[in-house]
DNA sequence: ATGTGTAATGCAAGCGCTTTCATTACATTT
DNA sequence: AAATGTAATGAAAGCGCTTGCATTACACAT
């Protein structure tokens, strides 16, 4: 007689390991976990049963009983560009090599679901988390401190606060791109950026433009910014919006390398030649900028740097129960081929 | 008396705040999770006791009391370049509407490295998984249908397999393309391909090529080969050696856009006029395709399709317990600027 | 043989939730 | 007023693991 539907074989668990080698599941825990205190000979049954039982452990019980999770969080703006895909690799590579997970979120640059993403992560078990900015409510960072959750910021830096971070100086990397532009004779600047209200690094990297031209009595009124979301088709269409305004510039800043490249292309379209007709310039140093034509003049920004040490941070931190110090890095300017001087 | 460091306060917990609002732990598990069960006076003075306390649940009490993670996981060779970003995130959020999270892992295009992910996932509570391929060992293949652990395969199919999947013939879509590299007068063909030994859907792409030039009365054997890991660099190298043989081909077949994109920039160090001297061909269709000039010339892959739909087959396997038939997808050549006529 | 030290193993107490079932409170009908 | 039905709440039994402590087994010294 054969049976069709065999009764859903129930999932095998620590403690028919343990019956079928005959041992107790203390036993059978030891041999997954600390193998070196069991004798050889029983691990090898133990592991038998395991492999014959397609044995897993069941992750709820094993976390509340070891009271650890071994995972850690983060929430970015956004998973679709790549302009945290490296920083994002490495802080998960060096998070790995200490045994940690790395689960990850976005929060599509909107206040109200980084919050929420932020309740979720520690939800489902994230020990710390790795913010991008400080631009945050109030009410997040005290249920952070209340419940005691180790937090790094990146992608930023904060002088002089309770925080924890490690990052680099927006403002004052921009100036310097902002100082050699200008120094290039540049005097008509546009600027595209992403909504900077919400956004301390676009904030602070268009304070560092203004900055510059205040010092070379250029009117920061003057300065033309579009404000987009971060996306190639926006780039492109600011620096249209840009071209065809009464008064173009000569030289458009872009608040990251993916709006320049969407600049990049909108400009071959409407026929102007890079930097001939048009300087163009972006920032972060993205895998992009070096693919396009031609390369693409920008701010290096340290990522893999940046994410390798936001996890030592953060394992140190839980290890030891101390904050490390903050951190900052460098950033340099990289010269392609975007960005030449001003038409005569 | 100032106490220094105040006792490490414990995080509060669902009793904490039962005590707090004086309800039971049954109450506040109710609010939280059906909060139209209970009273809405009773909900405030719960909600207010869980705000006050900043509580969140505990993770792994929480799915070992309710006995589901929500959690599904996928394993993907690379995370580096964006060939499976576009699907991945289709899948994500396809998921999310579902109330599922997703967990990524890759494996580095390491078969060993693919099973210890999968096991890792199972560990961390997957209650399903998204696999690309299906070249892998039958261990891993028993243990999952072991566990009962609902499976699609995805970027490729199987027809007439036990398996679930939903994807593309990668070797159709390759042939197409080939007759439309002969058809323009190409005999010369060069290829630079992932390594085919551990990767099914690259051997695929290539026994199209050999089918299509058989077809064609030019011998297979003839067809150049270049195995290699994927990245722009490689791909750089790949075409160089290519280039520089004692026959060079007039076109260059590669099995991803990563790697064409990677010919093309190397193409032009050498200065070859792309299509004019040289064509180059892609796979996949992905943003960097048409960020590069001339376009690249490739095979459009309905990633975002793909990664919808292999979330509805999970979802809905999981939910009914019964997996949904899998399903083909169709690929189309996306002509751009790289591919030509052969010289004269 | 007996005593001592160490390594291997077992026992059993939770970990913090969800959920079934029972109880209580209250509104409605008879 | 009693009977009945319904909604809100509580009591308590696990869920499957880890781990501190107790016990056992065994090697070696006395």
């Amino acid at each position: 007689m054969m049976q069709k539907t065999p009764a859903p074989k129930r999932v095998a668990t620590l403690s028919d390991v343990a019956r079928a080698a005959s041992v107790s599941t203390a036993t059978v825990s030891r041999c997954l976990n600390s193998p070196e205190r069991v004798e050889e000979t029983t691990r090898q049954r133990v592991m038998k049963a395991v492999e014959d039982l397609s044995y897993s452990p069941n992750y709820g019980a094993k976390i509340m009983a070891a009271r650890r999770t071994n995972t850690i969080g983060a929430v970015i703006p956004t998973m679709e560009n790549s302009i945290f895909a490296r920083g994002i690799q490495a802080f998960q590579e060096a998070l790995n090599l200490e045994g940690y997970t790395l689960i990850v979120a976005s929060s599509s640059y909107r206040a109200d679901l980084e919050e929420e993403q932020i309740r979720n992560l520690i939800a489902r078990g994230a020990e710390a988390l790795l913010l991008i900015g400080y631009d945050r409510s109030d009410e997040i960072y005290e249920f952070l401190e209340n419940r005691r959750v180790p937090v790094v910021l990146t992608w930023a830096f904060e002088d002089n606060s309770d925080h924890h971070w490690v990052g680099f100086n927006n403002q004052s990397a921009m100036e310097m791109l902002a100082e050699h532009v200008i120094g290039l004779g540049h005097r008509k600047i546009g600027a595209i950026m992403a909504d900077t209200m919400m956004n301390d690094r676009s904030r602070a990297r268009l304070d560092g433009i203004k900055n510059v031209m205040a010092k070379h009595d250029l009117n920061p009124e003057g300065l033309n910014v579009e404000a987009v979301r971060y996306s190639i088709e926006a780039g492109g269409d600011a620096f249209e919006k840009l071209m065809t305004s009464e008064n173009p510039p000569s030289v458009v800043m872009c608040g990251n390398d993916v709006l320049a490249v969407g600049a990049m292309q909108r400009a071959k379209e409407m026929g102007l030649n890079i930097p001939h007709d048009i300087s163009i310039t972006g920032f972060d140093d993205i895998e992009l900028a070096q693919v396009v034509e031609p390369g693409l003049t920008t701010v290096h920004v340290p990522h893999s740097d940046m994410g390798r040490k936001a996890a030592e941070i953060l394992t140190s931190w839980i290890n030891t129960n101390t904050p490390p110090k903050s951190e900052q890095l460098d950033t340099y300017i990289c010269k392609r081929g975007t960005l030449g001087a001003p038409k005569a």
